[in-house]
DNA sequence: CTATATATATCAGCGACCGGCATATGTTGT
DNA sequence: ACAACATATGCCGGTCGCTGATATATATAG
Protein backbone atom coordinates (compact mmCIF):
# COMPACT_ATOMS: atom_id res chain seq x y z
CA UNK A 1 0.00 0.00 0.00
CA UNK A 2 2.80 2.31 0.16
CA UNK A 3 2.80 4.71 -3.00
CA UNK A 4 6.25 5.97 -1.72
CA UNK A 5 9.06 5.79 -4.90
CA UNK A 6 11.57 3.43 -4.49
CA UNK A 7 14.70 3.68 -3.13
CA UNK A 8 17.59 2.82 -5.54
CA UNK A 9 18.94 -0.73 -4.25
CA UNK A 10 14.59 -1.90 -4.28
CA UNK A 11 15.01 -0.51 -7.95
CA UNK A 12 17.66 -2.37 -9.03
CA UNK A 13 16.38 -5.71 -6.92
CA UNK A 14 12.92 -5.43 -8.99
CA UNK A 15 15.03 -4.79 -12.14
CA UNK A 16 17.07 -7.84 -11.58
CA UNK A 17 14.55 -9.62 -11.40
CA UNK A 18 12.60 -8.57 -13.96
CA UNK A 19 14.82 -10.78 -16.61
CA UNK A 20 14.92 -14.11 -14.71
CA UNK A 21 14.26 -15.67 -11.02
CA UNK A 22 17.38 -15.30 -9.10
CA UNK A 23 18.46 -16.17 -5.64
CA UNK A 24 19.50 -13.87 -3.08
CA UNK A 25 23.15 -13.72 -3.71
CA UNK A 26 23.05 -13.97 -7.13
CA UNK A 27 21.19 -10.51 -7.48
CA UNK A 28 24.67 -9.46 -5.65
CA UNK A 29 26.19 -9.91 -8.51
CA UNK A 30 23.30 -9.40 -10.98
CA UNK A 31 23.14 -5.82 -9.58
CA UNK A 32 26.99 -5.73 -9.37
CA UNK A 33 26.45 -6.46 -13.40
CA UNK A 34 23.85 -3.73 -13.88
CA UNK A 35 25.48 -0.73 -12.27
CA UNK A 36 28.86 -1.74 -13.78
CA UNK A 37 30.41 -2.40 -10.55
CA UNK A 38 28.95 1.26 -8.73
CA UNK A 39 26.60 -0.45 -6.73
CA UNK A 40 27.46 -3.32 -3.94
CA UNK A 41 24.29 -4.34 -2.27
CA UNK A 42 24.80 -5.10 1.12
CA UNK A 43 23.63 -8.42 2.56
CA UNK A 44 21.99 -6.38 5.46
CA UNK A 45 19.95 -4.72 2.61
CA UNK A 46 19.49 -7.58 0.71
CA UNK A 47 17.76 -9.96 3.16
CA UNK A 48 15.49 -7.01 4.96
CA UNK A 49 14.51 -6.04 1.15
CA UNK A 50 13.24 -9.32 -0.28
CA UNK A 51 11.02 -9.92 3.11
CA UNK A 52 9.60 -6.33 2.52
CA UNK A 53 8.95 -7.34 -1.05
CA UNK A 54 7.56 -10.43 -0.65
CA UNK A 55 5.27 -8.96 2.34
CA UNK A 56 3.94 -6.26 0.14
CA UNK A 57 3.79 -8.43 -2.73
CA UNK A 58 6.09 -7.15 -5.21
CA UNK A 59 8.47 -10.38 -5.42
CA UNK A 60 7.63 -14.16 -4.13
CA UNK A 61 9.69 -17.13 -3.41
CA UNK A 62 9.64 -19.15 -6.58
CA UNK A 63 11.62 -22.19 -5.06
CA UNK A 64 14.27 -23.15 -2.79
CA UNK A 65 16.55 -25.85 -3.78
CA UNK A 66 20.46 -26.98 -2.78
CA UNK A 67 23.30 -26.57 -4.97
CA UNK A 68 26.63 -28.17 -4.06
CA UNK A 69 25.11 -28.54 -0.56
CA UNK A 70 24.26 -25.00 -0.58
CA UNK A 71 20.73 -23.94 -0.01
CA UNK A 72 19.14 -21.41 -2.17
CA UNK A 73 15.76 -19.18 -2.31
CA UNK A 74 14.93 -18.61 -5.42
CA UNK A 75 13.17 -14.95 -5.63
CA UNK A 76 10.69 -14.08 -8.67
CA UNK A 77 9.04 -10.84 -10.00
CA UNK A 78 5.55 -10.95 -8.92
CA UNK A 79 2.85 -9.35 -11.49
CA UNK A 80 2.31 -6.38 -8.99
CA UNK A 81 6.13 -5.93 -8.99
CA UNK A 82 6.67 -5.98 -12.34
CA UNK A 83 3.20 -3.14 -12.84
CA UNK A 84 5.51 -1.31 -9.75
CA UNK A 85 8.37 -1.34 -11.75
CA UNK A 86 7.17 -0.37 -15.21
CA UNK A 87 5.46 3.05 -13.15
CA UNK A 88 8.85 3.54 -11.50
CA UNK A 89 10.26 3.61 -14.52
CA UNK A 90 8.14 5.33 -16.57
CA UNK A 91 8.18 8.16 -13.76
CA UNK A 92 12.26 8.39 -13.66
CA UNK A 93 12.85 8.38 -16.92
CA UNK A 94 10.70 11.85 -17.14
CA UNK A 95 12.91 13.39 -14.46
CA UNK A 96 15.92 12.02 -15.86
CA UNK A 97 14.77 13.49 -19.38
CA UNK A 98 14.18 16.98 -17.66
CA UNK A 99 17.35 16.74 -15.43
CA UNK A 100 19.43 16.03 -18.87
CA UNK A 101 17.65 18.68 -20.49
CA UNK A 102 18.17 21.68 -17.94
CA UNK A 103 21.63 20.91 -17.57
CA UNK A 104 22.56 20.40 -21.58
CA UNK A 105 20.52 24.07 -21.78
CA UNK A 106 22.61 25.28 -18.74
CA UNK A 107 26.21 24.06 -20.43
CA UNK A 108 25.24 26.04 -23.86
CA UNK A 109 24.58 29.21 -21.51
CA UNK A 110 27.65 29.03 -19.87
CA UNK A 111 29.53 28.58 -22.84
CA UNK A 112 28.08 31.56 -24.68
CA UNK A 113 27.80 31.58 -28.02
CA UNK A 114 29.32 34.22 -29.30
CA UNK A 115 32.76 35.29 -27.36
CA UNK A 116 33.37 33.89 -23.79
CA UNK A 117 34.82 36.69 -21.56
CA UNK A 118 36.31 35.81 -18.18
CA UNK B 1 30.99 13.31 1.45
CA UNK B 2 28.42 11.31 1.28
CA UNK B 3 28.20 9.27 -2.15
CA UNK B 4 25.02 7.36 -1.25
CA UNK B 5 22.15 7.91 -4.55
CA UNK B 6 19.76 10.63 -4.19
CA UNK B 7 16.58 10.09 -3.31
CA UNK B 8 13.75 11.14 -5.43
CA UNK B 9 13.07 14.52 -3.48
CA UNK B 10 16.72 15.42 -3.39
CA UNK B 11 17.12 14.72 -7.12
CA UNK B 12 14.03 16.74 -8.21
CA UNK B 13 15.04 19.60 -6.50
CA UNK B 14 18.09 19.83 -8.05
CA UNK B 15 16.75 19.21 -10.79
CA UNK B 16 14.62 22.20 -10.24
CA UNK B 17 17.50 24.60 -9.61
CA UNK B 18 19.35 23.33 -12.60
CA UNK B 19 16.93 25.93 -14.75
CA UNK B 20 17.44 29.09 -12.69
CA UNK B 21 17.96 30.00 -9.23
CA UNK B 22 14.88 29.96 -6.98
CA UNK B 23 13.00 30.14 -3.42
CA UNK B 24 11.63 27.74 -1.32
CA UNK B 25 8.00 28.11 -2.07
CA UNK B 26 9.09 28.33 -5.66
CA UNK B 27 10.89 25.09 -5.33
CA UNK B 28 7.54 23.01 -4.60
CA UNK B 29 5.33 24.54 -7.72
CA UNK B 30 8.57 24.13 -9.85
CA UNK B 31 8.56 20.42 -9.00
CA UNK B 32 4.93 20.15 -8.91
CA UNK B 33 5.46 21.41 -12.14
CA UNK B 34 8.50 18.66 -13.44
CA UNK B 35 6.41 15.56 -11.71
CA UNK B 36 3.42 16.24 -13.71
CA UNK B 37 1.68 17.32 -10.25
CA UNK B 38 2.56 13.56 -8.81
CA UNK B 39 5.34 14.58 -6.11
CA UNK B 40 4.07 17.20 -3.85
CA UNK B 41 7.29 18.38 -2.01
CA UNK B 42 6.07 19.07 1.88
CA UNK B 43 7.81 21.43 3.61
CA UNK B 44 9.58 19.32 6.02
CA UNK B 45 11.08 17.99 3.47
CA UNK B 46 12.12 20.92 1.52
CA UNK B 47 13.89 23.20 4.22
CA UNK B 48 15.23 20.29 5.96
CA UNK B 49 16.93 19.33 2.49
CA UNK B 50 18.16 22.53 1.30
CA UNK B 51 19.78 23.19 4.49
CA UNK B 52 21.78 19.69 4.03
CA UNK B 53 22.32 20.97 0.43
CA UNK B 54 23.86 23.95 1.56
CA UNK B 55 25.85 21.77 4.03
CA UNK B 56 27.29 19.57 1.72
CA UNK B 57 28.03 21.86 -1.19
CA UNK B 58 25.22 21.39 -3.59
CA UNK B 59 23.38 24.49 -3.63
CA UNK B 60 24.10 27.94 -2.39
CA UNK B 61 21.93 30.68 -1.04
CA UNK B 62 21.90 33.01 -4.00
CA UNK B 63 20.43 36.00 -1.93
CA UNK B 64 17.62 37.22 0.35
CA UNK B 65 14.66 39.33 -1.00
CA UNK B 66 11.87 40.95 0.45
CA UNK B 67 8.89 40.49 -2.72
CA UNK B 68 5.43 41.70 -1.56
CA UNK B 69 6.61 42.10 2.13
CA UNK B 70 7.42 38.25 2.48
CA UNK B 71 10.79 37.23 2.88
CA UNK B 72 12.59 34.79 0.85
CA UNK B 73 15.87 33.11 0.54
CA UNK B 74 17.02 32.16 -3.30
CA UNK B 75 19.00 29.10 -3.73
CA UNK B 76 21.17 28.40 -6.39
CA UNK B 77 22.86 25.27 -7.86
CA UNK B 78 26.38 24.78 -7.31
CA UNK B 79 28.94 23.34 -9.69
CA UNK B 80 29.24 20.50 -7.31
CA UNK B 81 25.54 20.00 -7.13
CA UNK B 82 25.67 20.25 -11.19
CA UNK B 83 28.27 17.53 -11.39
CA UNK B 84 26.39 15.33 -8.87
CA UNK B 85 22.94 15.73 -10.60
CA UNK B 86 24.83 15.21 -14.22
CA UNK B 87 26.49 11.79 -12.30
CA UNK B 88 23.26 10.63 -10.76
CA UNK B 89 21.00 11.45 -13.95
CA UNK B 90 23.65 9.61 -16.25
CA UNK B 91 23.28 6.50 -13.83
CA UNK B 92 19.93 6.59 -13.30
CA UNK B 93 19.43 6.80 -16.98
CA UNK B 94 21.31 3.45 -17.49
CA UNK B 95 18.93 1.67 -14.83
CA UNK B 96 15.93 2.89 -16.06
CA UNK B 97 17.28 1.90 -19.51
CA UNK B 98 18.31 -1.79 -18.44
CA UNK B 99 14.65 -1.98 -16.62
CA UNK B 100 12.96 -1.48 -19.71
CA UNK B 101 14.65 -3.45 -21.85
CA UNK B 102 14.01 -6.40 -19.73
CA UNK B 103 10.19 -5.54 -18.98
CA UNK B 104 9.93 -5.61 -23.05
CA UNK B 105 11.58 -8.67 -23.03
CA UNK B 106 9.44 -9.70 -20.35
CA UNK B 107 6.82 -8.95 -22.24
CA UNK B 108 7.44 -10.57 -25.66
CA UNK B 109 8.12 -13.58 -23.40
CA UNK B 110 4.44 -13.37 -22.38
CA UNK B 111 2.92 -13.01 -25.29
CA UNK B 112 4.36 -16.10 -27.19
CA UNK B 113 5.32 -15.26 -31.21
CA UNK B 114 3.35 -18.49 -32.56
CA UNK B 115 0.29 -18.52 -30.52
CA UNK B 116 -0.45 -18.24 -27.06
CA UNK B 117 -1.49 -21.30 -25.50
CA UNK B 118 -2.67 -20.94 -22.06
C1' DC C 1 -13.00 38.46 9.27
C1' DT C 2 -12.22 34.14 7.54
C1' DA C 3 -10.06 31.47 4.24
C1' DT C 4 -6.49 30.85 1.04
C1' DA C 5 -1.98 31.67 -1.08
C1' DT C 6 2.66 32.91 -0.19
C1' DA C 7 6.76 31.98 2.57
C1' DT C 8 9.88 29.95 6.05
C1' DA C 9 10.97 26.91 9.85
C1' DT C 10 11.10 23.04 13.48
C1' DC C 11 10.37 18.41 15.27
C1' DA C 12 8.94 13.60 16.51
C1' DG C 13 8.56 9.39 14.21
C1' DC C 14 9.22 6.05 10.59
C1' DG C 15 11.34 3.16 7.36
C1' DA C 16 15.00 1.86 4.21
C1' DC C 17 19.66 1.37 3.98
C1' DC C 18 24.45 0.56 5.96
C1' DG C 19 28.04 -1.95 8.17
C1' DG C 20 29.23 -5.40 11.05
C1' DC C 21 28.70 -9.80 12.75
C1' DA C 22 27.40 -14.74 12.70
C1' DT C 23 27.02 -19.22 10.49
C1' DA C 24 27.99 -22.86 7.13
C1' DT C 25 29.84 -25.25 2.97
C1' DG C 26 32.92 -25.65 -1.10
C1' DT C 27 37.15 -24.34 -3.53
C1' DT C 28 41.79 -22.74 -4.13
C1' DG C 29 46.34 -21.72 -2.63
C1' DT C 30 50.56 -22.66 0.17
C1' DA D 1 46.88 -29.24 7.16
C1' DC D 2 45.51 -24.71 7.20
C1' DA D 3 44.40 -20.20 5.50
C1' DA D 4 41.99 -17.48 2.44
C1' DC D 5 38.27 -16.75 -0.47
C1' DA D 6 33.78 -17.49 -2.85
C1' DT D 7 29.12 -18.95 -2.15
C1' DA D 8 24.93 -18.41 0.57
C1' DT D 9 21.66 -16.79 4.15
C1' DG D 10 20.43 -14.18 8.11
C1' DC D 11 20.16 -10.63 12.22
C1' DC D 12 20.69 -6.17 14.38
C1' DG D 13 22.09 -1.44 15.99
C1' DG D 14 22.74 2.87 14.08
C1' DT D 15 22.19 6.47 10.69
C1' DC D 16 19.84 9.51 7.74
C1' DG D 17 16.43 11.38 4.63
C1' DC D 18 11.55 11.71 4.24
C1' DT D 19 6.70 12.33 6.25
C1' DG D 20 3.17 14.78 8.55
C1' DA D 21 2.04 17.95 11.91
C1' DT D 22 2.57 22.25 13.87
C1' DA D 23 3.90 27.19 14.22
C1' DT D 24 4.56 31.89 12.53
C1' DA D 25 3.76 35.87 9.48
C1' DT D 26 2.07 38.77 5.55
C1' DA D 27 -1.01 39.68 1.42
C1' DT D 28 -5.18 38.88 -1.12
C1' DA D 29 -9.93 37.22 -2.07
C1' DG D 30 -14.59 36.43 -0.63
Amino acid sequence: MNERPLQEPTLLLLTALADEPRHGYGLIQEIDAISQGRVRMRTGTLYGALDRLVQQGLIRVEREEVVDGRARKVYALAEAGQDVLAAETERLRAVVAEAERRLAARRAHAIRPKGALA
